[in-house]
DNA sequence: GCCAACGTTGGC
DNA sequence: GCCAACGTTGGC
């Protein structure tokens, strides 16, 4: 089982979206890797945290899990989409996704601040200066320390 | 609202 | 294939 982080503003879609969607595709990713991520690396049953962006206080607010096999993503056909990707083709699709099952919300967030400052946690990418990644891969012994922090 | 980081685009 | 210009992300 591996660890993933992907971020969302709360503002587009929110842990508690997710929490009353129960289920939902990863759209709108339009970055290479991280579709690669979501595409080639990720399995069912993977742990995803949620981490809320372009807020005051950003961090990770909970968890869900991996509940599809990658697959096309719907934005980049519909020409009414902001994630509308005229070069994409049903028969040759460009982006592709995961869908995302809710878990749990963390009874309190936890924050880039904190994550930062942590020892265990040196080298974790997140906190990394200038990282603009929305889907990443999480290290086996960091995802266990974030699992450990939130309870 | 600023700006660092970095991906993408397009001219050459 | 280089690289300048531009756009986007996201913390602060």
């Amino acid at each position: 089982m591996q660890y993933f982080l992907m971020k969302s503003e709360p503002e587009s879609y929110s842990i508690d979206d997710l929490a009353r969607d129960r289920v939902t595709p990863w759209e709108g990713v339009r970055n290479y890797q991280a579709r690669n991520t979501m595409r080639d690396v990720m399995a069912l049953g993977d742990v995803v945290f949620f981490h809320h962006s372009g807020i005051a206080e950003p961090g990770i607010v909970g968890e869900g899990r991996v509940a599809s096999l990658p697959h096309p993503d719907e934005t980049q056909f519909d020409p009414t989409s902001h994630y509308y990707d005229p070069k994409s083709t049903r028969e040759y699709p460009r982006w592709y996704c995961v869908d995302v099952a809710y878990v749990c919300t963390y009874p309190r967030t936890l924050t880039l601040k904190e994550l930062g400052n942590d020892s265990a946690l040196v080298g974790l990418s997140l906190t990394k200066r200038g990282n603009r990644l929305s889907v990443m891969p999480i290290d086996p012994a960091h995802g266990a320390h974030l699992q450990h922090l939130s309870n």
